[in-house]
DNA sequence: CGTGAGCGA
C-alpha cells in the first residue's frame, strides 16, 4: 500500500566535462609534526599576475578577459598559445590593475567553469625582463 | 588525434 517515493533520482547530476578528475589523494594519517601543516598548499606572491590553467583548448584570450573582467579591471590578458601550431597550450594569463582586484580576481574565477572546462587562477610566478633586443646569443657570453 | 599539467615571445 506504500507509494515508491522515487523523487531521489535527480541527484549527482554534475556537470562534469569529460576527463580531467582531481585524484584525491588523502592522507590518512596526519603527521605528528605540525611543521607539515604550511605545506599544504603554498600560494605564490601577491601579484597583478594571474596565471589561469585549465582552460579550454578552444578558449581564447577575448574569453579570458570578459571573464576575468567582471572581478576587477583587467589590464591585459592572454592566452599562451604556439606560435608554431597556432593551438592554445591550455592556459593563460590575466593581469590586473591592483593585486587587491588580482584577489578578488582569482576568489571569483578560481574553480570556475570556462568553455566548459574548470579553469584555475592563481598568482603568477614572476619572470625577467622580456628579452627586447633579440641578440642572437646567449645572454651569458663568455661569463668569467 | 589537440590528448590536460602547466608559467608566456
Amino acid at each position: 500500500m506504500a507509494m515508491r517515493v522515487a523523487a531521489a533520482a535527480a541527484a549527482a547530476a554534475v556537470a562534469e566535462p569529460r576527463g580531467l578528475r582531481r585524484l584525491f589523494s588523502i592522507s590518512s594519517f596526519i603527521p605528528p609534526l605540525a611543521a607539515a601543516a604550511a605545506a599544504a598548499s603554498p600560494p605564490a606572491e601577491p601579484s597583478t599576475n594571474l596565471f589561469v590553467s585549465g582552460l579550454s583548448k578552444r578558449t581564447t584570450t577575448e574569453k579570458l578577459y570578459e571573464a576575468f573582467s567582471q572581478f576587477g579591471q583587467v589590464v591585459h590578458a592572454r592566452v599562451v598559445t604556439d606560435r608554431v601550431s597556432g593551438y592554445s597550450k591550455g592556459f593563460g594569463f590575466v593581469k590586473y590593475a591592483t593585486i587587491e582586484e588580482a584577489g578578488a580576481g582569482i576568489q571569483g574565477m578560481d574553480g570556475k567553469f570556462l568553455d566548459g572546462w574548470v579553469i584555475f587562477a592563481e598568482y603568477a610566478k614572476p619572470r625577467p625582463p622580456h628579452p627586447q633586443f633579440e641578440n642572437s646569443g646567449t645572454p651569458s657570453y663568455g661569463r668569467q
